[in-house]
DNA sequence: CGGGAATGCTCAAACGTTTGAGTTTTTCCT
DNA sequence: AGGAAAAACTCAAACGTTTGAGCATTCCCG
């Protein structure tokens, strides 16, 4: 049988309620002798209680529980993400149910686990979600990390692409480049993320070409066929810029595997730095998202219910490595 | 107001036991009119009525929810495995609670999330845990993966080391392959393959020599040490051997910097196949772990509730790639 | 047309915790 | 010693869903 309060109840011979105001430390508010304080603790530690969460939060109490919704979890920049997320959250005390999905069909997802519990709050990670997600979410605060839509109401911690497609500019002339190669129409976000850098880099003086991947091509894999089917070994572009690590990746290995030397013949920049960016040889020059402080943020907002929407640009310092 | 069967119930003109029958599909068992059904069902679609979950576990429904335990998120493999756990769990009904640390305080772990909740079962990945946490979880079925240690009463899944060490031996003779090193004292569970793989190699007739890691150096810090501190330029074995593809990742990142040619100077050999493997270049050559079909026969017990235990050896194909 | 079965529905308790309101016991002051 | 206040404790309802038991109403058959 489980252990309830009933069974510490009986047991020392009070009642439930007393038991409960004991346990859940409401015993100031109402009198409770020290000598049954004790007493109902004591118990409670030698028959191994633990509190029954659903009947908490069925009676109204805050679950600690988020939700986290992800876009596709096979995706490092993600997986690393939710890795940091789930240490985070758990060290605040909340634990989370997470529902991720790998294909596109994001209308008609199944957020019942979501949708079924009492969460303090939802996270969304990855940002090609319509506002039917957001609509079916509309009875819990929801974080977002990536880009968020106009008009939503949700709180929104987006990486500072301006600002980083400007210091990646500038860096790329420091480098005397000269020409550079970019791919497109992997995803709206990141289609949105290369335009940027595209500006930049021209506004800089410096040509840029575009690839436009094939359709529904994954990103390392889109990064691996541009590297070796569009990259012309006699007239090489001085370097290749990608919206994420994962296709960044994808040219290095490519390239790497038709004997192009990288950073001397090829350079190649990221975004994200994920966690295999600094693994690879040659280690891959990118722009570190700051996960980890941008969850400890969402947390702990959550903690202190500060639900303002709106906006929040992060910076994302351009980390030097091998690969440029 | 949240939308409960009583909303329905009270609109309809009928009671709370008849809704919950039609929602619940018990509506055969006992009798219910068509035309009653019909205005149940059409009712709670139309006030988006959404069940419970707190309401029904507490009743004593199947919470349709599996606990995870992972010990290192940070670690490729294990991430890798928690992304596809995550999917298939969820296409089969199911969702994840996990818990992730990182350090080794394991017996002290705070599992509260997953005790305070009724789970269909558990989930641990990841072997470096002591009896003392399965003793607070005996109240639910726990599943393995990784190693088990004798006398548990869990059902474990573990890959078929034996037989990878015998592969990878015979491999090695193929590739005359002279002399071997291999990294040790990364912890217990990677000591054991390495010293199956050692004896394995040895009986083929190659000379292994083992190199022992500072203690609590990470596991791609242990590679890249080993290869960069311990590698003697003008001596290199054949090839390294090891336990896991994080440490290989870091033996060939640090041979690399040092203009070691793999596999022409210096093979490399991992175990798992995480992702990253087949994305760095040279590709590692690796034993792939079957997670994705270890974790569907899982799912697959849990949901027809055969919960027998034992040890299940599982194959794991060498997957021959560049970097020997 | 009377009796039993089948059909369609309602009642009420239960799951474990929380909490406002109520009751009993003790304490303290005059 | 009397009485009010303070302390210690209990009652009972509520959260939303499920389910065994029970109550009407209709139907069928001899």
């Amino acid at each position: 049988m489980r252990v309830t309060q009933k069974s510490i109840a009986d047991k020392i011979g009070v009642s439930v309620s007393l038991v409960c105001r004991v346990l859940s430390g409401r015993a100031d508010e109402i009198g409770v002798s020290d000598e049954t304080r004790r007493k109902v603790m004591e118990t409670a530690e030698a028959l191994g209680y633990v509190p029954n969460l659903a009947a908490q939060t069925l009676r109204g109490k805050p679950s600690r529980t988020i939700g986290v919704v992800v876009y596709d979890f096979q995706d490092s920049f993600f997986s690393d993400l939710v890795g940091h997320l789930q240490r985070i959250v758990h060290s605040a005390g909340y634990s989370t149910v997470i529902v991720g999905f790998t294909d596109r069909e994001i209308d008609t997802q199944d957020l019942s686990p979501l949708l079924q519990r009492s969460l303090d709050a939802v996270i969304v990670v990855g940002s090609d979600l319509s506002g039917n997600v957001f609509d079916r979410l509309k009875h819990v605060p929801v974080f977002r990390i990536g880009i968020g839509f106009p008009g939503e109401s949700t709180i929104c911690y987006t990486a500072d692409e301006d600002r980083a497609a400007l210091e990646l500019a500038s860096y790329l002339k420091e480098r005397q480049v000269g020409r550079v190669m970019c791919v497109r129409h992997i995803s709206p976000i990141l289609e949105r993320r290369v335009e940027g850098m595209r500006r930049a880099i021209e506004s800089a003086g410096i040509k840029v070409e575009s690839i436009v991947a094939p359709k529904g091509m994954r990103n390392f894999d889109a990064g691996y066929w541009m590297a070796t089917e569009r990259l012309n070994a006699k007239s090489l572009p001085d370097a290749v810029v990608c919206a994420i690590d994962l296709i960044a990746l994808g040219v290095i290995h490519g390239a790497l595997s038709r004997g192009i030397q990288i950073p001397d013949q090829l350079k190649v920049t990221g975004f994200d730095d994920i966690a295999v960016s600094r693994q690879i040889y040659p280690s891959l020059t990118t722009f570190a998202q700051p996960v980890v402080s941008i969850v400890e943020r969402i947390v702990e907002r959550i903690a202190q219910s500060n639900f303002k929407t709106g906006v929040e640009h992060v910076y994302c310092p351009l980390v030097r490595r091998l690969s440029c």
